[in-house]
DNA sequence: GCCGTTTTCGGCCCGACTGTTTTCAGTCG
């Protein structure tokens, strides 16, 4: 099996754990996830990278040692050091780590005074109320413990789509915006920043009387659990499981305090880090020269305090934005008001839940120019796919309703399915009258990643072809993405005039954050499409928008951004290199 | 283990909440 980046990311985050638990210097454990954060964050594989001769340590947070460790991973498939860590301790010790309120040094303890090795004994050793004999363990403690393994095992640790979370996120707001002495709230967190899930829901707010408010918020009605709550946090959980951390401080600190809780974690260290550079100290109640406040009202301050343009949410991944923002080099992200239309749409012909006037007005609401028909071809059979004679049918259904429509263009496509060996589902004859072809892979996803590429790519190299949809595959949570070596996709595509799609079901979002941002570097043109299938689904635009901005794109990297007479240009035939 | 317009050695973000503690360690954000 080749090692990919998250078997890599995976190896080196587990050997933290165990060094951590084995009281290792902490600065070396924070050195192994930082490698692990940067490897994951990698678009290419590494293996590539290593295979190309590039040198590692160019990346951040990989150093000599570390380039090394990672290069004899790749070839033996074998992280020394892991298996040396596993030879001191064991490896299920790390599970413990998913209880809340077990860290490594209570791991350590736990293993080295009751011999625990897994979240089993360690529930049996607190019902037989052996736990509380340890020292630093006492009774509440390991009433706790028992209570959040039952939590453990009921749901496990999953994170929850974005999407999934706004509803219950923005009557929470609301209500909290409602309590007496509430100044200003916002959510913050991973949810500001829209990452493509949520691990919790961070809420920042401003009051007077902070204490108060942080008290007040227990009572909401779908509070299932406080479990912390002091004078400026508090902790809940919801029923349901959601998690929410709310906290509370001066109007003079909203500013700082709304840029700590949105992050991300990393973000937050290197702007500290540059804070101290200045002799200053960074917090979530300011930015401070000694007892001296510098900045802190607003996000704003904090950052032209240290000389720095305000950064996006989105890119607060210490993913390079500080030092973009430095060099005044930050782009001028894509906005939901910047798209013109939707290429990608369903209808009732296949597996859609309404007609295409039904769709079509649904788009004229929105205000766009545009949209695409995109029904599935024939062999996807579960959803009713076309073959020639109904699409040709479609055809002739837009053709009429185009005549009717003043401020809206509809625009014929399909969403052909890519077979087996590359070929398309439908003949050519049929996919020459339509003004643009998509193509998707909806079977064979298990392919080795040569044969995927291979077949993907001879998709590529038909002449109509001119968007990808989904191009990996995945479903958040579900699937894993398609085997693709996305470095020649991207040349493909840029060879032969296509877009790449960021797919925006919300359990989609594919191309996600980094492959499109990759695929951008790389000069590939992204096409953002909500694959809707009724006319709400129109509005999930907004979240391909938001994925978008995580992708550092721009307007102009965006093909549904263009009007609609630069459209059809770009989509014209012709436009394939070979023909 | 990494890294350098303060450093190639000596730093590495900073603070809240809880429980067990008799002055603070551990965990988490
Ligand atoms: N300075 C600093 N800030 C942190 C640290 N941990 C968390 N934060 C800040 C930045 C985070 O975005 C914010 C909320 O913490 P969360 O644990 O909820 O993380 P976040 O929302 O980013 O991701 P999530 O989807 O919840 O896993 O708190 C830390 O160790 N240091
Ligand atoms: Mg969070
Ligand atoms: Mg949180
Ligand atoms: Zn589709």
């Amino acid at each position: 099996m080749p090692v990919r980046n998250r078997d890599i990311a995976n190896a080196f985050e587990t050997l933290a754990d165990l060094l951590e638990i084995g009281d290792a210097n902490p600065f070396r454990v924070r050195a192994y996830r930082n490698a692990a954060s940067t490897v994951r964050d990698q678009s290419r594989p590494i293996r590539d990278m290593l295979a190309a001769g590039e040198d590692l340590t160019e990346l951040p947070g990989i150093g000599d040692d570390l380039a090394g460790q990672i290069a004899r991973y790749v070839e033996t498939g074998h992280l020394a050091r892991l298996d040396a860590a596993t030879d001191e301790l064991p490896a299920g010790l790390t599970a413990l780590l998913d209880i809340n309120g077990i860290g490594p040094r209570r791991a350590h303890a736990l293993y080295e005074g009751l011999g625990i090795t897994s979240v089993d004994e360690l529930a049996d050793a607190a019902r037989q109320k052996r736990v509380r004999t340890l020292s630093g363990f006492g009774e509440k403690t390991e009433q706790r413990i028992l209570h959040e393994i039952e939590r453990l095992v009921r749901h496990s640790p999953a994170r929850t789509l974005l999407a999934d979370a706004e509803e219950m996120a923005e009557s929470l707001l609301a209500w909290i915006r409602r309590r007496v002495g509430v100044d200003q709230a916002t959510i913050a967190g991973s949810y500001r920043r829209r990452r493509e899930t949520v691990g919790d829901l961070d809420i920042v707010v401003s009051a007077s009387d902070p204490a108060a408010v942080s008290r007040a918020v227990t009572r909401h009605e779908d509070v299932a659990e406080v479990i912390s709550s002091g004078e400026t946090r508090t902790t809940l959980r919801l029923r349901g499981g959601l998690q929410v951390d709310i906290r509370v401080v001066p109007h003079g600190a909203y500013g700082a305090a709304m840029h700590y809780f949105t992050g991300s974690r990393d973000h937050n260290i290197a702007l500290r880090r540059r804070a101290q550079g200045h002799g200053w100290k960074l917090n979530e109640y300011g930015l401070f020269d000694d007892d001296q406040t510098v900045a802190g009202d607003t996000e704003e301050s904090v950052y032209a305090a240290l000389s720095l343009p305000w950064i996006p949410p989105e890119l607060r991944e210490n993913r390079g934005e500080i030092e973009a923002a430095e060099n005044d080099d930050l782009p001028t992200l894509i906005d939901a008001q910047d798209i013109r239309g939707n290429l990608h749409t369903h209808t009732t012909a296949t597996d859609g839940k309404a007609s295409l006037e039904e769709m079509a007005e649904a788009a004229r609401e929105r205000g766009w120019e545009y949209l695409g028909i995109s029904d599935h071809s024939r062999a996807v059979r579960v959803a009713n796919g076309l073959d020639a004679d109904r699409l040709t049918r479609q055809l002739d259904d837009i053709d009429v309703l185009n005549e009717r429509l003043d401020d809206l263009v509809i625009l014929k496509s399909c969403e052909v399915d890519i077979l087996r060996d590359g070929s398309l589902d439908l003949p050519d004859t049929i996919l020459e009258r339509l003004d643009y072809v998509i193509g998707a892979i909806h079977s064979d996803l298990a392919l080795a990643r040569r044969a995927q590429t291979q077949r993907l790519l001879e998709a590529m190299a038909h002449p109509l072809m001119r968007i990808i949809a989904h191009p990996t595959g995945r479903l958040i949570g579900q699937r894993s993405p398609i085997a693709l070596d996305l470095e020649r996709v991207f040349e493909a595509a840029i060879d032969n005039h296509i877009a790449l799609e960021i797919n925006a079901q919300p359990k989609r979002l594919d191309l996600n954050d980094q492959d499109a941002r990759a695929a951008r570097d790389a000069g590939v043109m992204l096409v953002i499409g909500t694959d809707a299938h009724s006319p709400a689904q129109l509005d999930f635009m907004r979240h391909g928008v938001d994925q978008a901005r995580r992708a550092w794109l721009s307007a102009s990297d965006v093909l549904n951004t263009r009007p609609v007479g630069e459209l059809r240009k770009l989509l014209a035939p012709g436009r394939s290199a070979g023909g």
